[in-house]
DNA sequence: TTATTATATTGCAATATTACGATTAATCAT
DNA sequence: ATGATTAATCGTAATATTGCAATATAATAA
């Protein structure tokens, strides 16, 4: 079908998915990953930087928004992209939870442990 | 189009981007809650669990298995499966890598930090 | 061997995603 | 107002994903 049943599972697991899913495209992650060196973009130096026609940096760009992950403020004609840094926190936790629960393993240990 | 152009990204965006989607469906991020509780588990315990149909479930730990977050061993008639733990690290600590890159705002800080 | 049980694979329909050209909207400079 | 610049939206084509019934495969039991 291509449509996912989310009503079978769990609100965070919903919600996990759906953060991973924003991740789930290099071109998100290279958005970020320039963010996170540049503080700010504007959809215009992205073009330059990625290589993908205007429209697609824009759609990636929204879904960025729609998370909360970035935030953009309209700087004259061009509109200013950053990290939200409390929403980054979050879902840094969201994440954290999940891979700490499992046990670190223990390289001191021995084959009882 | 509908096609990713990973030639234009870095190595790592196509790696972290890769994993990310893995995590972006519930049932699969299901799966490896289930499992870090249990600590394995079989296809037919995930079907009545999770409530979606056995080729389903099947197709979702498969995924999960090309990517190394989980590994199956035959067990008689059915496959156990379980978390491959130096997997699990290393995809932790790709994650992690990418969200402290970020510096955590200081709630001690005053409005010039 | 023949059932039985459990999982994997195949084939297909429905839906989602990706990418981009074309268009629209909004701001600024003249 | 007019033109230039920048970004968002629309429409569309190509591809990917999701879910399941049906079938195939593999291991064990009788």
């Amino acid at each position: 079908m291509g449509v996912t049943k989310s009503d079978l599972f769990s609100k965070t697991q919903n919600e996990l998915a759906a953060i991973a899913k924003v991740l789930a495209h290099p071109a998100r992650v290279a958005i970020l990953q320039y963010l996170l060196k540049s503080n700010t973009c504007i959809n215009g130096h992205l073009v330059e930087e990625l290589g993908l026609a205007q429209a697609t940096i824009s759609q990636h760009l929204k879904e960025l928004k729609n998370s909360g992950i970035i935030q953009g403020t309209i700087e004259g004609v061009s509109v200013s992209y950053c990290i939200n840094p409390g929403r980054w926190e979050e879902i840094k936790g969201i994440f954290n939870t999940l891979f700490e629960s499992y046990p670190t393993p223990d390289p001191n240990c021995g084959p009882n442990c």
